[in-house]
DNA sequence: GCGCGCACCCAAACCGCTTTGGATGACCGG
DNA sequence: CCGGTCATCCAAAGCGGTTTGGGTGCGCGC
């Protein structure tokens, strides 16, 4: 079922069924109608790679996943993100193209993902702060969207990201608040961007409070349940343990919680903690209206929602200057922190 | 960057640097090295649009996201599984393709996808055990692979599972022996097909064992921590409380442990918990020959690859019988297992 | 009655690649 | 010297759409 033979079909040129199919103003109403009914009744669709050959659009998105080695972790907000973006996506015709992006020459990669015109754009994600594909990507003419930040870049660029950095202080100043001198961080993977954003908000509330910022009580690893219980462990272990976490994560949380309790201590009495909170679908913070932790909360979905209009408009629009978004986080009152004990 | 071009600056025609690249035999080796450093040279890479149009394989699978209602859970395996199929594919020249498929007329957009020739195969996830996607497949000629399996489809389809069932009847005997009567199931969904299965392998080792199923210790719901832990602690309560669980995840074993060290009970003494394990990358059962938890273990990424691989050979083979890939649980002993309490 | 504008429709070129079916010479055996 | 074989190369016809640049016929104003 071609263009062509519903033409013939309908004793019409491919020009005219074409025209009719898209829009086009110059045809005859009860011309498209019948068009429109024949290519319903026959199941027609117009073959993408041939209808983006001739467009030159390919109607289609890419996401880089990141460099994978075998067992390296995968974003856990990945999956999240996408469903967001493809809501997004659909609504306007576009699909999302997957593209795994090999680990040595990530430079060359990303040329020939442009080249290659099988996209229009292109989403990045999990941006360290050096990161050397937004300069790339700058200058290969494909218009493209960062979820995150690379803090070192100079160039503008466009970017939708969480104040990572505002949300942390206000965690730690939080904490300080009710009296919490000793203020564990237990973040993501050191070369994040938004880890490095994070440690600076927790740092920068440390010193407002006039408290010195202890190393020993800072951690940077992939974000797993066993990691937040294996450093709460150790640190509830030291002369003077802290009394209050920030965490990175729900599984860090949990983790976290695990060892505290295990310990013999109470969350939000003996200790407190307060997680960031992804608002991933499969890991939620509790009940809807009954967290089980204190939280800074950024739902990916919706920031994928959100990053996916801009990608779109900056690709309607490309000689646009580039638009950034910094997306404030919900402060979620739980149950996990409490007046510092003395 | 044309084809056309890079013949003209090299004085061939379009037909002899097309076979020249493409590896075919009546190239003289001397033009050919010719034509490869002319290509390398120039940045010249094929647009993969017209390539596909003229010999129409596109060179990409579909991964379908079901149907996402703006708050539905997406599956936390999705995004491991899709790393490892992206593994096989990159290594086949194949992209991935995201198509999210809406709610209602999910018939007409599995249609509409396979006569839009964007895909060369498609990969179904989280099919239910009446699942009508399969035999709608069937009739659309487009190649695809399951992963897991509707048991109610009586015609051949290809498909790789794991033994979900062999997996809880192991667990289930595995407590059986140790003493345990009582012994509830925290499952998932009751509409997913491995759900089903679990259950019936529970069933039937309880069955084995000579003991009644007590339908109060049977849950089926999305599996979160937060389930587990409220479904743990009613449970707890019972007059007569279960003295082991077995969890279809491991976010449900962590709220189930939540529950039971809350009641002042030891994981592994007062209460057995077996778990089932995706072996998913940012969730890993403690560290490696470290677990957590007793589980049955299949990593979903080493299926993604499996069924990739399986989905490619369908392709190119494509009157070939439906193959189908039946997984083994791997049993991981853990601190959480240990003989019933009298 | 004529020229013009308008509403419709279409032929043909094009997007960039693959593939079929030769064409062209060089070389070789008889 | 000649027909046949072999190694190379290429023109042209698709693949299935979109788009440019006209046609054609009709109604209308003057």
């Amino acid at each position: 079922m071609t263009l062509r033979t519903l033409a013939e079909s309908l004793g019409l040129s491919p020009t005219t069924v074409s025209r009719a199919l898209n829009g086009y103003g110059d045809v005859a109403p009860a011309t498209r109608a019948r068009v429109q009914a024949a290519a319903r009744a026959q199941g027609y669709a117009p073959n993408p790679r041939a209808r983006s050959l001739a467009t030159g659009r390919a109607m289609a998105i890419g996401h880089v996943i990141p460099a994978t080695s075998r067992h390296e972790i995968v974003n856990p907000v990945f999956a999240d993100f996408i469903a967001g973006a493809s809501e997004t996506y659909a609504a306007a015709g576009y699909e999302i193209v997957l593209s795994v992006m090999p680990e040595g020459d990530e430079a060359e990669g990303y040329r020939r993902l442009a080249r290659s015109r099988r996209i229009d754009g292109l989403l990045l994600q999990a941006p360290r702060p050096d990161d050397r594909r937004i300069a790339l990507l700058a200058g290969l003419g494909l218009p493209y969207v960062v979820h995150g930040r690379a803090s070192q870049e100079a160039a503008p660029y466009g970017w939708l990201d969480m104040d990572n950095r505002r949300a942390f202080a206000r965690a730690t100043r939080h904490l300080t608040g009710l009296g919490h001198r000793r203020i564990a961080l237990l973040n993501g993977p050191a070369g994040m961007d938004f880890a490095t954003r994070r440690a600076a908000g927790h740092a920068a509330a440390l010193d407002e409070a006039g408290i010195a910022l202890d190393p020993a009580l800072v951690r940077h690893e992939p974000m797993t349940e066993f990691y937040g219980y294996t450093a709460a462990r150790a640190l509830t272990g030291l002369a003077v343990p802290p009394t209050a976490y920030l965490t990175s994560s729900l599984l860090i949380a949990m983790g976290v919680r695990r060892a505290i309790e295990e310990a013999g201590l109470r969350l939000g009495h003996d200790v407190s903690l307060v997680t960031h909170d992804d608002g991933l679908s499969y890991l939620p913070n509790g009940a809807p209206g009954r967290p089980l932790f204190t939280a800074t909360r950024a739902p990916v979905r919706e920031m994928g929602r959100e990053a996916a209009a801009m990608l779109l408009s900056a690709i309607a629009e490309p000689r646009r200057a580039p638009r950034t978004r910094l997306i404030e986080a919900e402060w979620v009152e739980g149950p996990s922190t409490g007046a510092a004990p003395r």
